[in-house]
DNA sequence: AGCACGCCGACT
DNA sequence: GTCGGCGTGCTC
């Protein structure tokens, strides 16, 4: 029997520690780990904290008080639950309250503690099993999925191209998990694909035992599938990464879709979390197996996938589709004979074709307003954000000038050098191609699909809907449009400026380019019709722009492989990266480079320095965000979990001063 | 987060 | 001389 409780505080900026509390004899026999309990803290206060551990020690100095009441006798987690979370709090950097946070469903945070099983009404049921046809796989699908469910390795990457029938073979290991008796967690990459597998599943599998969880679920949504999940009355959770957190029992499988997909890490407020380490982690706690897929793979995926024995493909095209045919468009030899305008003769002739034989078409333009800078025509300088080193992007929908970053808004802007007025738009955004589309092709129905257009409530579906139907004859989209889009009609896709996805300077933008442009290109040619695609360029021969021609993932991977190991980047390291930001320049500047110094000095001294590669200080790419100066260390760490430790073993000695803040973004999506 | 303690300006 | 400003620091 312990004496101490490790309580678990819910208020915040409490860092990692847990407080430890007396137990009252009369509570001794009913304290579990995961129940919420009210104990004293401070001269007059209660508040409400979770049991996370026992101990029989305490600290020196330190008086322990008596825990005022259990509030609630079932447990909101496990044991085993909690590990989970410290293990993201460990490997992430950052404190077990923040992760709990991010975890728990909010109403776990309410400050009035009790009526913890408020017993809630039954949602609208959802449609039982329309069709109850038999599902045939391929050939092909049949083979893989045979292969897959005699593997030994716990996660297994099904790589298959676009159309391949990938979901197909999800569902059939779905039926045998729960065959089983065990439970599925589906997971996509963003809510509209979660919904979409969603629908999907509940017609082949009816709707009974089947649960959404992801941002947009409303916390009393959350907080009554958190009790059917640890009733064990749920079956299959789809969702979002934040379902990863999601207390499953029993736990089968875990499928994540689009696996390439970088929305599975999180990049915003701590904890920044990829789902897809955390699910493996997750997974090894049940014994679960992990079925990741993607035509586009992470290369770390396939990577480890390779060396493991646990890749899987599928070749073909699912009904004998034919993938679609590529076709690259040097824009450059397009000015040269004066056409100056951001649409190819090509792309052109392609588009009144395609629509005239009532056939769709999707232009996918990767940056969402109306240009993509504004510049001074007396002086040159271009207009930025006073808080953000970035340009702001001119917005016709608003007639304002915005910042992509902390949402600043102009609507008359002058020059900040001169003072002109005098200001022209550069560069093209999605509502430009959408103005110019709405001239080229006139009497043509065209709409566009990006964030901007995410306003209304449900203009973002209506559209969606209206496209599926064959009411707009050109979709206009960011990337948006890129992911799942599965409309059997659409026969053309033409990608405005291929270009601008290859040139960001980060490590990963080739990785990212290739992909979008692929994925994009699988949305050409669903159906029983031949597909094409146009790239449209000024960089005919860039490389990666020729393997996404080829639609040819694996010489892509094998290229970036090569790159990525002549630089040290991952799968062959693995990154941390260290922000240092502060309103003061220098003061940034010279806390980043004081960190990096005694870090080397760190490393140096444990002749780990072969290993662990230390990049920095350099200046972000984005240098300057909300008013904040921003300097970043880069640290390539060869030794996995050694150097890891070492890392963040000397990052936790580091204080600063408050008006200097570190965020430290292990395995970063991006280093910008 | 709260709620204390603490050390400097204008009031009965 | 005291009431109160909210800066910093602690809460098992």
């Amino acid at each position: 029997m312990y004496k101490y409780a490790l309580v678990l505080t819910d208020v915040a900026k409490l860092g990692t520690k847990t407080f430890s509390y007396l137990i009252p004899d009369s509570m001794r026999s009913d304290i579990k780990i995961g129940q919420p309990v009210s104990v004293p803290f401070g001269p007059k206060r209660k508040i409400k904290g979770y049991i996370a551990g026992f101990s029989n020690y305490l600290e020196e100095g330190i008086k322990a008080k008596y825990i005022d009441e259990i509030l609630d006798t079932e447990p909101l987690f496990t044991l085993e639950y909690l590990k989970l979370l410290e293990w993201v709090a460990n490997y992430y950097f950052c404190d077990l309250p923040t992760v709990l946070k991010t975890a728990l469903p909010q109403k776990f945070f309410e400050k009035n503690v009790k009526n913890y099983r408020k017993p809630r009404k039954e949602n609208a049921a959802l449609q039982k099993n329309e069709e109850n046809k038999e599902h045939k796989l391929s050939p092909e699908q049949q083979k893989v999925y045979e292969e897959i469910k005699h593997v030994n390795a716990p996660n297994s990457l099904l790589y298959g191209i676009t159309g391949s029938g990938k979901t197909e073979i999800y569902f059939k290991l779905i039926e045998d998990t729960i065959k089983e008796g065990k439970n599925v967690l589906f997971m996509a990459p963003e809510i509209a694909l979660v919904s979409q597998l969603t629908m999907r599943t509940i017609k082949r599998f009816g709707a009974d035992k089947v649960a959404i969880w992801h941002s947009s679920i409303s916390e009393a949504e959350k907080y009554s599938v958190w009790q059917k999940l640890r009733q064990n009355e749920i079956k299959i959770l789809f969702g979002a990464r934040s379902a990863v957190f999601a207390p499953i029992k029993n736990l089968g499988l875990i499928i994540i879709d689009e696996e390439h997909d970088t929305s599975y890490k999180q990049t915003m407020p701590n904890p920044r979390y990829c789902a897809k380490h955390v699910a493996k982690e997750l997974a090894k706690l049940h014994g679960a197996k992990i079925i990741s897929g993607s035509a586009t793979p992470d290369v770390e995926s396939f990577w480890e996938a390779q060396n493991t024995n646990s890749l899987f493909e599928l070749k073909n095209r699912y009904n004998n589709a034919q993938l679609p045919d590529v076709s690259i468009v040097d824009m450059k030899s397009e000015r040269i004979d004066g056409n100056l305008g951001i649409f190819s003769r090509t792309l052109i002739n392609r588009t009144k074709e395609t629509i005239e034989r009532g056939e769709q078409v999707i232009f996918l333009i990767n940056r969402r307003g109306f240009s993509t800078y504004t510049q001074c025509m007396e002086c040159a300088q271009v207009l930025e954000c006073k808080k953000c080193a970035i340009p702001l992007i001119y917005h016709s929908q608003t007639n304002s000038w915005r910042c992509h970053y902390c949402g600043y808004e102009v609507k008359h802007p002058k020059c900040e050098n001169c003072g002109s007025e005098e200001l022209e738009n550069f560069g093209t955004g999605s509502q430009r191609v959408e103005e110019i589309a709405k001239k080229i092709f006139e009497g043509m129905s065209v709409a566009r699909l990006d964030s901007d257009s995410l306003n209304k409530k449900n203009e973002h579906i209506e559209i969606l809907q209206k496209f599926q139907n064959g009411g707009i004859n050109i979709l206009i989209g960011t990337q948006m449009i890129a992911k799942g889009l599965d409309n059997p009609n659409v026969t053309l896709v033409g990608v405005i400026n291929a270009d601008l996805s290859f040139n960001l300077p980060d490590y990963r933008s080739s990785e990212r380019g290739f992909s979008l442009l692929t994925q994009v290109a699988g949305r050409s040619g669903r159906g029983g019709h031949k597909g094409k695609v146009i790239f449209q360029t000024y960089n005919p021969q860039n490389l990666f722009l020729q393997k996404a021609k080829e639609q040819d993932y694996i010489s892509f991977f094998e290229k970036e492989k090569e790159l990525r190991q002549e630089y040290d980047y991952p799968p062959y390291s693995k990154i941390i990266r260290i922000i240092i930001s502060s309103k003061e320049e220098f003061k940034a500047e010279h806390a980043c480079l004081e960190i990096t110094t005694h870090l080397e000095n760190y490393i140096k001294k444990l002749s780990l320095d072969e290993r662990i590669i230390v990049l920095g200080p350099t200046p972000c790419v984005i240098g300057k965000i909300r008013g904040e100066w921003r300097y970043n260390i880069l640290i390539k760490n060869k030794l996995e979990q050694k150097g890891h430790d070492t890392v963040l073993g000397f990052l936790r000695k580091i204080i600063l001063p408050n008006d200097i803040k570190m965020i430290t973004d292990v395995d970063p999506s991006d280093i910008l």
